[in-house]
DNA sequence: CAACGCTATGCAAACGATTGCAGGATGTGA
DNA sequence: TCACATCCTGCAATCGTTTGCATAGCGTTG
């Protein structure tokens, strides 16, 4: 900060001027070839870096991105973050990360004091109401990862897909009364995959699919979804999220009850601790790095083309089968719980 | 960005300079109570809001911290730097953070290019050699976490209490033969664990304590150790991090070796994952967010007081007993493999 | 009433990089 | 050898803010 390295320090150890460091630095075809790699064998010596504060004053462009998630810990967000920080350093970005920690109202202090710093800010499964994110288009480019609004750039999984690959998985093995632990009210992830299950249940012949009900999008909430299950009567869970599969197993585990030999469970996301439990999850992979790398990509191209959005972009996804799915139980044998829930008469449809 | 609100656009509306609305809106003092008044309601009224780096420009204050982690998939890190992230925001400071892939070229890269952008930089876990650190000092505010510098201000956790809290409880439960699953070479963590090991062994009477190698500090790592474990017979394994203990009771459970009956496993950190597996893990917990909010404090002050380094923090920690650490087999129970390494002669003696 | 002191304000020079414009060096062709 | 085009390079202004210095205005006091 005090005696770093200037352009004019460099251009003064060759006897040329700033401006001539400047250009060989940027803007590459201005100055003579010899000149250029005196200048740039010069900067590496001294360990000259540009000052990106002073180029933003002049440019406008400032070299930075604010990335705002619900929560770090999470290692949804994290691998997410990860894949955005890696593809912004390519990019020639640094990237302010923030968190608002599931809440709305530190969100939008967060993105109040980033915007004017940056560039452009992607917004992770924002917590934020359709009019305060409204509000911010105005001045700032903006990317929205897992949700959709008009106007705005965005990038989104394929729920649809993920739910339907899942049931899928489990209509082969034989499943045919299957649990859907939903993530929190009001997510539109958890919208997206309630549709797609009604979407695919009538292609599985007979099939059934019944809510169990909105959990927290955490261990803690697939604790509570397991019981519900249970007592429901259903052969397999499919679970909003792999750390609530992960609540959902060590429940059963915890009361006696075999997975996958008396329940299946699958998750989705498929997060690294998805392998490190056992029994080892099947869940449907969603390339959560790439998820945060294309945002990059998508955003800094609305710098260059601010006019031509892209169209929403939607990834890929895999299943991943492991060993917390197999064949359903015979049915003869009697579940250790009894079945005690009604069991919803419709066939091939789901109750969601 | 583009045609945003300067201050000289309030003090043209107000006819006066924009030194003044400059002073009125930051040192408060000296400038008239009326006129003053007058500038904060003009700049509100126009959504004013100072071009952060045209001020670092001038002050060198730039209102930001950066933060380099080795692997934000890492749930250590992911709370260091969840840490870090709320403390620097009630500081008002927002933060860069970069992610080094683990790769010490790439952290060089990263913090040359970081420095010149922030007004400190917090460094965890780093992997740069001691030159290389040694040359960062000079120009810039840099703060160690996990690494003791002469001369930089840094923070650790206490590696001897950890261990020492960790075998003392083995040694209560009954345990005489316990392994150590150590971490990388070369990392300043695992050699003050080495070292606290060596100085706990003398005070608890009968324990022996064999290094089982060096391992990554991942699952995999775990896994590896795993065998080892059992081929030298010991009945209680200390790791070096959580995710390395994961892999143990997760290779031990594969070969049907029965955890905490068989063998005892404890991990040190306290992640979030190591109450999500079964049996839940015993381990040590580090306050990991309170590392990062610290750090900041840390970093923070020390820009006010530059030349009055604060001493080495060490923050406390705490045994966090679980399901994974039970008593020892009874000695005339026969270990499923065998007990084929020689067992250390020594007594009471840390063979690390 | 004059001289002095204090306070509030303006002027202008920075900070470091970029960039339009002008001018110097060089080479080519007549 | 001269004119001219071409290619590099330097000068200087600029971005928005802060801050040392100068000064105008005012009140106070002897």
């Amino acid at each position: 900060m005090k005696g770093s390295i200037t352009v004019r320090d460099v251009a003064k150890a060759l006897g040329v001027s700033a401006s001539t460091v400047s250009r060989a630095l940027s803007s590459s075809e201005l100055v003579a070839p010899r000149t250029r790699q005196q200048i740039v064998d010069k900067a590496r010596e001294l360990g000259y870096s540009p000052n990106n504060a002073a180029r933003g004053l002049v440019t406008g462009r400032k070299g930075t991105l604010g990335l705002v998630v619900p929560d770090l810990e999470n290692p949804y967000f994290a691998s997410v973050t990860k894949g955005v920080q890696a593809r912004a350093l390519t990019a020639g970005y640094s990237v302010f990360v923030a968190d608002s920690d599931e809440d709305s109202r530190v969100e939008l202090e967060l993105v109040r004091k980033l915007k004017p710093q940056v560039d452009g800010l992607i917004l992770c499964s924002s917590r934020l109401s359709d009019q305060d994110l409204a509000s911010l288009v105005h001045n700032t480019s903006v990317l929205l990862i897992n949700r959709r609004m008009d106007g705005l750039p965005n990038i989104t999984l394929n729920d649809g897909e993920m739910v339907r690959q899942a049931l899928e998985h489990l209509h082969a093995l034989g499943h045919r009364h299957v649990g859907y632990a939903g993530g929190p009210t009001g997510s539109w992830s958890d919208r997206q995959r309630r549709l797609g299950i009604e979407q695919a249940v009538p292609g599985l012949d007979g099939l059934e699919v019944l809510s169990l009900g909105s959990f927290a999008p955490v261990f803690g909430g697939g604790q509570s979804a397991a019981d519900l299950a249970v007592a429901a009567g259903v052969t397999a869970v499919l679970a909003y999220n792999d750390l609530v599969a992960l609540g959902i197993v060590a429940r059963l585990n915890a009361r006696g009850i075999s997975v996958p030999d008396e329940m299946s469970v699958v998750g989705i996301d498929d997060i690294n601790a998805a392998t490190l439990v056992s029994p080892a999850l099947t869940t449907v992979r969603a390339p959560l790095r790439k998820l945060g790398s294309t945002a990059v990509d998508l955003l800094v191209d609305s710098f260059a083309s601010a006019s031509v959005p892209r169209p929403a972009e939607t990834l890929p996804i895999e299943l991943v089968v492991r060993q917390s799915t197999s064949v359903p139980p015979s049915s003869t044998q009697e579940r250790p719980s009894g079945n005690v829930a009604g069991r919803n008469e419709r066939k091939s449809h789901a109750s969601i």
